[in-house]
DNA sequence: CCGTTCCATTGACAGTTGTCTATGGGTTTG
DNA sequence: CAAACCCATAGACAACTGTCAATGGAACGG
């Protein structure tokens, strides 16, 4: 029964003796941050399901936010290695990074 | 080949055609930016991989942070439905929520 | 070569967040 | 009752974040 609580000594509480897993968690959230944001979420789902890298430009339209707002999540993105881009002419085409990490990918196909 | 660039037509630029799934995303975002945080996430990865609730006297000691910082992390834990109390006597017991919907359960289990 | 188009960067600003100190409330013990 | 203990809340403050307008750079087309 996992709602037991422990017993406790008033006084002796706080010892030191939560196992914290501290490796690998400031990665871990550094891409939460970088998907918890609707706009961003909703950026790297479109491109989760797209069979074809998307146009900035497509974005900018979809939302209703500037066009330097919009260049500023994707690059948030970009930065959390999430996502790359490939320049063609005067456009921008961005797809989901090709080697995302197995536990990243899991967490995408959780989310998106 | 998912890098092959869709053609494009300069100034025909920004259709809207994004299909994007807005339903959920709001919600989804709370809980990302409630585990976006290396204390939170950190106690929410204590608290699944322990087998009784844990008092949170316990993360007082294990954090170098103030008793109010770690009580302000749960209570956003608290407030994105991932963990619940119990009080018994003068200490505060949590665990992870015991109805997490299937996707959040997914999550951790990816996360943590 | 010059204007147009798309994209990224910069700077500014309001809103949110993480942290602390101080305080108060509830429970147990002397 | 009074003191000790644990926890939550309130207030303050610095740091970070999301947004926009303005700017500049790169590529294309006449």
């Amino acid at each position: 029964m996992k709602t037991a609580v422990p017993e406790r000594v008033k006084g002796v509480c706080c010892p030191p003796s939560i196992p914290l897993s501290i490796a690998k968690v400031d990665a871990c959230v550094d891409v939460l941050k970088a998907l918890a944001d609707p706009t961003r979420l909703q950026m790297v789902g479109a491109l989760k399901r797209s069979s074809q890298p998307v146009c900035i430009c497509d974005f900018t339209a979809a939302f209703d936010l500037s066009q330097p707002t919009i260049s500023h999540h994707m690059a948030k993105l970009r930065d959390a290695g999430l996502v790359e881009v490939t320049k063609r002419g005067i456009w921008a085409y961005y797809r989901l990074a090709d080697r995302l990490e197995p536990r990243t990918r899991a967490l995408l196909d959780v989310l998106v």
